[in-house]
DNA sequence: CCCACCGTTTCGGTGAGTGAAACGGCAATC
DNA sequence: GATTGCCGTTTCACTCACCGAAACGGTGGG
């Protein structure tokens, strides 16, 4: 997980746009904070160019100076905050969750399909919570998470071939990694309603999903409960998980305002 | 709230990169879906170019096409999560979030101040929670909002004066707009160790709130419990909340990571 | 002292970006 | 069914915003 130098030599866009936004791309997930140098060997930009954008990202706000670097700002934050597909889904889901995570303890989560990656919209947990590695904008892979098995089982049946096609990576030694046993599994989640992941992102780790549907029944999002291997009964919480999810949905598809289609892969 | 045409015909900026950006800026906190004519009128810039730039943000994921517009795009929500002021405050503040949450049952927000406004950055409520409006990323000003007058009790005193000098706008009837009456206000705010909101900012809402220091005893978030003015006993649930704010503070203090500094007005 | 690397500034050449004009499609209005 | 108005899109010759090699001053450390 270390992977040192991810620089990016090849290809630098030529537009300018594409180019700033580049820049932004740059920051993973996990460096808060990057200096000038850095964002030009990572971005394969010259040093100049990289110093007029930066210039511009942080005179519009979406990027703030520190002692030594740059940092994303709240302006991006404040941005994202309005995007529709995740604001209208967490502000409908949000209630659900808390119910959830009263009366389990546990880390509740609130996924949508994005690529062939399930993204956590979502995270509530509390002290009393296992402490797990997910975070709220965490991508995992579909085919080794409870939330990504119900996109999976409940989506397009061309969806699972796309997956199975990009290969299933192993996280650890109970993940799924052969298409003819995924495809078992995901047929025992069909018919049960609910999805479920035993340590096959993570190990100790176990998850129950459900799915949460649109008004033609396509899977749009998924609610899960997630902790310590040891602890979590799963059928003892399915029914739970899957009320939250019928209900959640039943309200979506009461409001008219919400135009939440999935997203295929690019 | 419907305000028609708020076009922006003066100073369209000429670079490329700030450009691109002011299409992103186009889409208000409300309007979740814009077509290029809008964009183009908004923002005062020629349809050739609008359509060009959005060709180019489509393409990086900032934006989705829709059947009649573009709306902002998952990708911004991604970065916008990786925002470090937000992302470290988050982390740490969501378990006592919870818990003050599951002790009443309201509305338990977590702000920051950014430049006049106190910005929501994360907001706990269940079904049983007074709906308000309030939202995450949302922004109201500082002098009419429990949080608010945290940062402005416990920051420097030339915060005070520049929220004064820009003007105490009058929210509702209860709007505190005369500077002195702020000042002994926030006095008093200082002295109990928590601020409180008797529907300054919206009709039937009170609140009250703590602030959350950093090492240096700076006040660097506020944590608030906001709900129905008929239900709410302020005094009695002020030490709740003053105790999670204080057990965040030396959370926040134990970590070495974390770096959060107020940011003042631009 | 020197070297390596940092962020920053300069500046002439040039091609990416520009935007007026025109196009084809759609819906409401006449 | 012609007209009108607004939509998104395409074209294209001009030109100025952008580019980036080179050079500069500062800083740390060997």
């Amino acid at each position: 997980m270390t992977a040192v130098a991810p620089k990016q030599p090849g290809n630098p866009p030529k537009s300018v746009l594409a180019r700033g936004l580049l820049l932004l791309d740059a920051f993973g997930p996990e460096e808060t904070e990057l200096t000038l140098a850095h964002l030009a060997r990572r971005t394969g930009l010259p040093k100049p160019t990289v110093h007029r954008l930066l210039g511009e990202l942080v005179n519009w706000g979406g990027l703030e100076r520190t002692p030594n670097g740059y940092r994303l700002a709240i302006k991006l934050f404040d941005l994202g905050e309005r995007v529709p597909r995740r604001r209208d889904m967490r502000q409908a889901a949000l209630p659900y969750l808390e119910d959830l995570y009263e009366a389990t303890h546990e880390n509740i989560h609130l996924a949508v399909a994005d690529g062939l990656d399930t993204l956590f919209v979502e995270k509530v947990s509390g002290h009393r919570s296992t402490r797990i590695m997910s975070r709220i904008g965490g991508r995992l892979p579909l085919h080794c998470t409870a939330t990504g098995k119900v996109f999976l089982a409940f989506g397009v049946p061309d969806y699972f071939h796309r997956v199975a096609a990009a290969g299933l990576t192993r996280c650890t030694p109970r993940t799924i990694v052969l298409p003819g046993l995924l495809r078992e599994d995901l047929a025992r989640a069909l018919q049960r309603g609910y999805g479920v992941n035993h340590e096959e992102s993570e190990v100790g780790v176990v998850a129950v999903a459900a799915p949460v549907f649109d008004r033609r029944r396509r899977p749009i999002a998924a609610i899960s409960i997630t902790g310590n291997a040891n602890r979590l009964d799963l059928p003892r919480l399915a029914p739970a998980v899957r009320t939250a999810a019928m209900a959640l949905s039943r309200e979506l598809a009461r409001d008219p305002s919400l135009r939440l289609v999935p997203r295929a892969a690019s």
